[in-house]
DNA sequence: ACCAGGACAATTTTT
DNA sequence: TTGTCCTGGT
């Protein structure tokens, strides 16, 4: 039944998977670089060219756009046609387009906007004000991760018990406010789009029988990350007549802190019997030393589904592994590696700088930019959450349809023309009183205003209608660029004296370009420019059109998940860096060392650890200890890289606390981090860095009363508690 | 409306 | 150290 291509590309416990009989269920168990994406893709295209399913009949779901991009590339090359209106997507992408098949069973109207992180934020924010929740005492991201928590759990403002938790209590206000907020805007936060698309067909008996029918076969992508809306969500697709086939490594889990239950998982096996296990253990990526690192790291974690990779390919290089002084000679070596590696023939491309937070590019842009080294950062702001690019967007919103609020506030006086906060609180409040939206509003009130808001405000209404009408027969590229210049936009930009390098103009123009690039789906619920609205809001990141120079690629351990490249460097290895301060208990130290897993497992041929004993982190240079992951290598897959300003980077202390303590206290020999201390001027305090040594060794201590201070030990005569 | 300067916070990961 | 937010001056 599998055709002799198939025979060839995939081995034979993949093709196991592959041609499963299509009335079972399946998890695949695919360890990293087992070639999870081929077997998925195989998969559909068995069940279509064998089995002769419909294409369209297939659902496959993904995390992240990256990885929906690239299935849905993979499966038009396979197919050989295009993926037209094909349900592949992420679980956001494709509750969006089920909401707007469906908007008004789902009690939304069809015009309906999502509403991103940063919109989300200041409708906590206002709300906050509004209802007097002190800010300082409830930092607004807090409540914000509160509430998307809580919807990410299908929990409901009223269902949430705050009676003992003041913060919880007021978050949990907000949070209802929030909701009727939305509700009344036509808004749909992320979560929104699982928790409304879930409703919708829950509460729609035959709409959930034509999906359960339609979707003959489930295909589920990174099983391992899916929280437990986007089960149930799975769950309730799931039928009879139909069938799942899940594929996912709960060691490559790194999202938990984002509510993804590794346990699905485990609870797979009992909800959706009878069920098939497959255990894809076969790598293709990396040698046999990286591979075997890897091993050895993840097999501290306690509760894994014990998978034991192996690879034909041989042991290649050792793992290198670079103690630095400074974070600065850490990239300063980075660097001048890469440049070897360039000059040995190969492509920058093939190099990435991996490290556990952004903040840590900054010193790798730095040697870059000094040696001239092209490179790509990944992460920090995306192309659609600029701020001029969400303004230009925003005049493209409001143009589209008038009614949404959001890009109104954002624009009606950007760039300024005169109208106040002041008009824009008496528009607010006519559209409260009147059940109107702002823009229809701002209309009624006209004749109301003084006479200079009058007039401003006349005139923006006048702008956005004559835009709207000149714009209406442009094509989409077109009538951005149009927008640009009518709304003065790309005039202010251009002449933003705060911006030197003139990015922001660039990004402007870049937009009128991604406004090109786009290919709307045939066939689809809403029009071109919805669409291409949707896709700045649901994948912001706006990388389709990314210039494919040569370049080196800098990013997160976690954008790097599903990534592979010829050279790794994982940077930063040190304690309460990676793994970070925050994760410190056990379980979330689980989930790091997962990460680091992940990080090491990108690489193919070389791989390089790497780590600083002093950094700044704040602007104050802390002291650091090698990463406890490092110590999890067995010694004889490492090679460890003479630093010429240091001698040998020998294997220093192994993680243990007590040696860190005595770190802290050499020679002064009473001192420990986290030790009580007593000031005669200060108080009590908490040891938590030390310097140097002997009579120069200077103490960082927390005071309870007097904050954070540097004290040199021999002069602070401090009273140990 | 705009700017400069100061206080202050933040440092994990993202659909 | 860096960036953001707010204030108060013009």
């Amino acid at each position: 039944m599998i055709s002799p291509s198939m025979a060839d590309e995939l081995n034979e416990k993949q093709q196991q998977s592959v041609a499963l009989n299509e009335d079972v269920n399946a998890l695949v168990l695919a360890g990293a670089g087992s070639g999870k994406t081929r077997v998925l893709t195989h998969r559909i295209h068995y069940l279509v060219s064998a089995k002769n399913f419909h294409v369209d009949d297939i659902l496959a779901v993904t995390f992240t756009n990256k990885a929906a991009n690239e299935m849905k590339e993979r499966l038009s090359e396979l197919l050989r046609r295009p993926i037209g209106r094909m349900w592949v997507g992420t679980f956001h992408s494709l509750s969006h387009r089920l909401l707007r098949t469906h908007p008004v069973e789902a009690n939304l109207s069809p015009t309906f906007q999502i509403l991103d992180a940063q919109d989300q934020f200041r409708i906590v924010k206002r709300l906050m004000k509004e209802n007097g929740v002190d800010e300082t005492k409830f930092p607004i991201k807090q409540v914000q991760w509160f509430i998307n928590q809580q919807k990410d759990e299908g929990i409901l403002p009223h269902q949430i018990n705050a009676e003992h938790n003041y913060f919880v209590k007021q978050s949990a206000k907000i949070f209802d406010l929030y909701e009727k907020h939305c509700q009344a805007n036509d808004l749909v936060d992320f979560a929104g789009l699982l928790v409304k698309s879930y409703d919708l067909l829950k509460n729609n008996q035959s709409l959930l029988d034509h999906y359960q029918k339609k979707f003959c076969h489930i295909l589920v992508d990174e099983f391992q990350d899916t929280n437990l809306i986007q089960y149930q969500w799975i769950k309730l697709l799931h039928a009879q007549h139909n069938h799942i086939f899940c594929v996912g490594d709960d060691d490559q889990s790194i999202y938990g802190w984002r509510g993804a239950r590794i346990e699905n998982i485990q609870k797979i096996e009992n909800d959706f019997k009878p069920i098939e296990i497959i255990k894809l253990e076969q790598n293709y990526r990396s040698t046999g030393n990286i591979l075997s690192a890897s091993n050895a790291v993840i097999a501290n974690n306690q509760n894994r589904l014990e998978k034991s990779l192996w690879t034909k390919s041989g042991d290649g290089e050792l793992i290198n592994v670079f103690n630095a002084r400074t974070e600065t000679e850490e990239a300063q070596y980075i660097v001048s590696e890469v440049e070897d590696q360039f000059n040995q023939g190969r492509n920058l491309s093939e190099c990435a700088i991996l490290y556990r937070s952004n903040a840590q590019s900054r010193v790798f842009e730095e040697s870059l930019i000094n040696r001239n080294i092209a490179y790509r950062i990944y992460g920090g702001l995306r192309f659609f959450e600029r701020a001029e690019i969400k303004d230009a967007m925003s005049y493209v919103r409001l143009i589209e349809d008038t009614s949404d609020n959001i890009a109104f506030e954002r624009i009606v006086n950007f760039p300024t023309r005169g109208i106040g906060l002041t008009t824009v609180e008496k528009i607010r409040t006519y559209a409260i009183e009147h059940h109107s939206d702002l823009f229809q509003s701002s209309i009624s009130i006209l004749d109301t205003l003084p006479a200079r808001a009058s007039n401003s405000l006349k005139a923006f209404i006048d702008l956005i209608e004559s835009i709207k009408d000149k714009t209406q027969h442009l094509s989409l590229s077109e009538k951005i660029d149009s927008i640009l210049l009518q709304s003065n936009l790309m005039n202010h930009y251009s002449n933003d004296k705060t911006d030197k390098a003139g990015s922001k103009k660039e990004n402007l123009e870049e937009l009128v370009s991604a406004a090109k690039q786009y290919n709307h789906e045939e066939g689809s619920e809403i029009n071109e420019t919805q669409g291409f609205i949707a896709l700045a809001t649901l994948d912001s990141s706006g990388d389709s059109n990314q210039s494919n120079q040569d370049c080196v690629q800098l990013m997160t351990v976690h954008s790097a998940k599903g990534l592979e490249f010829p050279v790794v460097f994982l940077v930063g290895l040190e304690e309460d860096l990676f793994p970070s301060r925050q994760s410190k208990d056990e379980q979330k130290l689980d989930e790091e060392r997962r990460l680091c897993y992940v990080g090491m497992t990108r690489a193919m041929n070389t791989l390089t650890l790497s780590y600083a004993s002093k950094r700044f982190i704040h602007g104050q240079s802390f002291y650091s200890m090698p990463s406890r992951f490092l110590d999890e290598i067995p010694i004889n897959y490492l090679n460890y890289i003479k630093n010429s300003n240091n001698g040998i980077s020998t294997k220093s202390r192994k993680y243990d606390p007590s040696q860190y303590t005595k770190m802290a206290s050499t020679d002064s020999s009473m001192y420990s981090i986290g030790q009580v201390v007593k000031h005669a001027k200060f108080g009590l305090g908490t040891v938590v860095n030390c310097e140097g040594s002997g009579d120069s060794m200077r103490l960082q201590i927390k005071f309870k009363k007097f904050g954070t201070k540097w004290l040199i030990s021999s002069y602070a005569n401090l009273e140990i508690v």
